[in-house]
RNA sequence: GGAGAAGUGGCCGAGUUGGCUGAAGGCGCACGCCUGCUAAGCGUGUAUACGGUGUAGAGCCGUAUCGAGGGUUCAAAUCCCUCCUUCUCCGCCA
């Protein structure tokens, strides 16, 4: 949510800025609604200052036993009044709310200006592309040929967009989430949660994946209740209508969690294997960081994520999100994307975003400076750290044998109980 | 699921025969004094949002906020209704 003040004074300066991530924004249209909620109030709070001074004459009289009709008479007409004001008052700035929580969020300065994903600069790359003198294979015909994906019998289970995992593949997933939780917590300063994996109205309301992407989530039918698309949403949302000490920012949590995404819109694309699917394990990763160390704390946490890459060892390159490719909330984004042989191209596997006070001012996170007056908003950030099921298919896919098995990252040996190679049978 | 109790400011905690309570007191915090040695004492201050004014996040004026939302009333933290949450007991269950 944008700040309101800001919306006032500088209306031009929001609407060139949402320009930019191609968002035609009718900034007009709200400052009609202000322009009338200001009215409002004006001649509401006059009628209700009246009152007020009027009470304690009111209290006297009766009990003096004098006549107070006059008076009451008159109080009679404001509280009519004030009914009718408040009303549309009511009304007003629940367009004023609805027109604020459906904009996004406006990207930083050092953002580059583009209008979609072909214009995303990318910043560096690491690693090594494997060398391989036969043809790659992709993860899916890799793990269903070793016995360890069935997407057929997912398909029966639940539907297209499922997976099925059995033996190794189901342990490897595992043993990644494992690798992933421990590095963030034993080397990041990571406070592993576990939190909700259904979460409600509000909640999805505080990091902005409602009202506005409604069809891009899972409703448990007849309950506002949510299942979440990303641990993003239940950890932001832990100091929601706090206030945050100062001195224990930045605070840092991770969790490993169930995702659910609807997928609407998505007809097509990645069909098959793991990478686009209804629900897959993610490790996520945020911040809450002072306002002044939020893009330090951006730059971290990116890095954070990508250090698990660089201990499996499996190749990457690091891109910024131009303007018109940014997500809702953010202001600044960093993707990572693997290098996986099989599909002969990058993908992402991480995306890590520093949203400002955008959902801070949302879901109400603040604190106190000692040398202000007024509490400030704190900044959030969120990052995969990593997506576990992408990060799955990347090990199969880079680690994949000419004979078609798969070696196990040394990093990943000690969680596989001793399993250092997979085997056709 | 059934029966009770409760939800007040950063925290704890008064206040329910409606008006003088934005709200006693304590803690915490800030500043000052004193003391002078990592203690204690004394004083002052200390909610948020919005609107108006403006030296335009100084000050001042006003309005609202005592879990949330409705209602009664000239007027509600205080009365009524609905919902949410927490606690206790019973039931059920991983």
């Amino acid at each position: 949510m944008l700040d309101l003040k800001l919306m006032q004074k500088s209306p031009d300066l929001v609407r060139e800025s949402l320009a930019k991530r191609g968002s035609g924004v009718d900034v007009g249209e709200f400052l009609t609604l202000d322009e009338r909620r200001k009215a409002l109030i004006a001649e509401g709070e006059a009628l209700k200052a009246e009152r007020n001074a009027a009470g304690p004459e009111i209290a006297r009289r009766k009990k003096a036993g004098e006549d107070a009709a006059a008076l009451l008479a008159r109080m009679g007409e404001i509280s009519e009044r004030v009914k009718a004001l408040d009303a549309e008052l009511t009304e007003v700035e629940a367009a004023e709310r609805d027109w604020l929580l459906s904009v996004p969020n406006m990207p930083h300065e050092s953002v580059p200006v583009g209008a979609s994903e072909a214009d995303n600069p990318v910043l560096r790359h690491w690693g090594e592309k494997p060398v391989m003198d036969f043809a790659p294979k992709e993860h899916w015909e890799l793990g269903v040929a070793l016995g360890g994906l069935d997407f057929e019998r997912a398909a029966k289970l639940a539907g297209s967009r499922f997976s099925l995992s059995f033996g190794w593949c189901a342990r490897l997933e595992r043993a990644l989430a494992q690798f992933m939780l421990d590095v963030q917590t034993s080397q990041h300063g990571y406070t592993e949660v576990i939190p909700p994996y259904i979460v409600n109205r509000k909640t999805m309301t505080g990091t902005g994946q409602l009202p506005k992407f409604e069809e891009d989530l899972f409703r448990l039918e007849g309950t506002d209740y949510f299942l979440i698309p990303t641990a993003e949403v239940p950890l932001t949302n832990i100091f929601a209508g706090e206030f945050m000490d100062e001195a224990d920012l930045p605070v840092r949590f991770c969790a490993l969690t169930p995702c659910f995404r609807s997928e609407a819109g998505s007809y097509g694309k990645d069909t098959k294997g793991l990478i686009r699917l209804h629900q897959f394990h993610k490790v996520e990763m945020v911040n809450f960081a002072h306002p002044e160390r939020s893009y330090e704390a951006l730059e971290t946490m990116t890095a954070a994520a990508e250090k698990i890459l660089q201990l499996l060892g499996i190749p990457y390159r690091v891109i910024a999100l131009c303007t018109g490719d940014m997500g809702f909330g953010a202001t600044k984004t960093y993707d990572i994307e693997v290098w996986l042989p099989g599909q002969n191209q990058y993908r992402e596997i991480s995306s890590c975003s520093n949203c400002g006070d955008f959902q801070a001012r949302r879901a109400d996170i603040r604190f106190r400076s000692p040398g202000e007056k007024k509490p400030r908003y704190v900044h959030t950030l969120n990052g995969s750290g990593l997506a576990v099921g992408r990060c799955l298919v990347a090990v199969m896919e880079n680690f994949q044998q000419a004979d078609g098995s798969i070696a196990i990252p040394d990093a990943l040996k000690p969680y596989m109980g001793g399993i250092e190679i997979i085997e056709p049978r």
